[in-house]
DNA sequence: ATGAACCTTGTACAGTCGTACACATGAGTG
DNA sequence: CACTCATGTGTACGACTGTACAAGGTTCAT
């Protein structure tokens, strides 16, 4: 699997460890928060491997970020790839929304962060990009592209309520808003 | 108006213009860039003034992101209230989706940061709560309880996914997707 | 064994940060 | 006038930042 074990490495999947505690260092801390010394200490590795490793800052926090989205995206993916009728599409949507997606705080932490950063710089914005195009992708196994676009910014703003809402939320009205988006299809 | 000018304040008005910069910084910089410096420059006031009239940078960005989302509340709350006829609140919503709303590209940035905060803070949770409170009770002068959280959930995914997708959003997607959410009500 | 090429690390530097605080300055009161 | 006190400000401090880089290790081909 992952031998490619170039020359001699002496700690082959450094890097990996690196970017997999800086998420980790940007769910607690934030992105504000994280600096290459608490990276450095989350990954346990010395600081000189931080410019060793990443030109920068900014390269870290984009491999990192990229890593995330994708993963996010693939779990999303493989959901919607194993419905295999209508119905079960449409119970797959409500258990993303109402368990799966976000179920951990860090998850939505670093979503937002992830869009924050967005929103402001484009090279992130290729990133939440293809993280979109992505889902729309796995929904249109199911639904029409128009449905699709309304599903998923639907799944968007309910996560979204979801989590930054006190009271919380009825999974019957999450069933009722995918079904209402999707029944006009 | 706002002539309190209580004792002898030689600037009345300081405590306002700081918080307003502090939004323009956090706009162009974001909250990770913000710094006392950075607002006080931009406020046009001496450090010093800084830590006379704030606690600490915590009270700064509370106070700078209350008066955000009370004013872009405000706008909403405006929006809705000029509607009389159902027609012309569904009107009304396309028109905040694909117009009015995070038009300007500091409204969207300013956002994202407020829940890149309220997803990890509390503090700045009961902010995002209080607004999508109101916002629920606006939409609630023209739709039921449930329909109203359907249709502010499609707001902010509807949004979110204009500022973040490069290709332009589809104005026929928008109402149809609208008009779905509001027919089954 | 020799050397090249890469991996790894500790430390140093210049800069920015939040915050504190002693001092100046003005307005209101008597 | 002088007295009081809130308002306003410049500067200094210790902590932390990103980044550079020289020095030391290890691996591999020769």
């Amino acid at each position: 699997m992952t031998q490619e074990r170039a020359r001699g490495r002496r700690d082959p999947d450094r890097r990996e460890r690196i970017i997999a505690a800086c998420l980790d260092v940007i769910a607690g801390s934030g992105v504000a928060g994280t600096s290459h010394r608490k990276v450095a200490a989350a990954a346990g590795v010395p600081l000189g491997s931080m410019t060793y490793y990443f030109s920068g800052m900014d390269e870290l926090l984009r491999e990192a970020f990229a890593r995330f989205a994708t993963s996010v995206s693939d779990e999303f993916e493989r959901a919607m790839a194993a419905a295999r009728t209508p119905a079960e599409a449409r119970a797959a949507l409500i258990a993303l929304i109402t368990d799966t997606v976000f179920d951990s705080h860090r998850d939505l932490v670093l979503s937002h962060e992830l869009y924050t950063l967005a929103a402001r710089e484009p090279a992130f914005r290729d990133l939440t990009n293809a993280w979109m195009a992505r889902s729309r992708a796995a929904l249109e196994r199911h639904f029409d592209p128009a449905t699709a676009r309304m599903v998923d910014a639907l799944i968007e703003g309910l996560t979204i309520h979801r989590a930054l809402d006190t009271e919380p939320q009825d999974p019957r009205t999450v069933a009722a808003a995918v079904d209402r988006i999707l029944g006009g299809a």
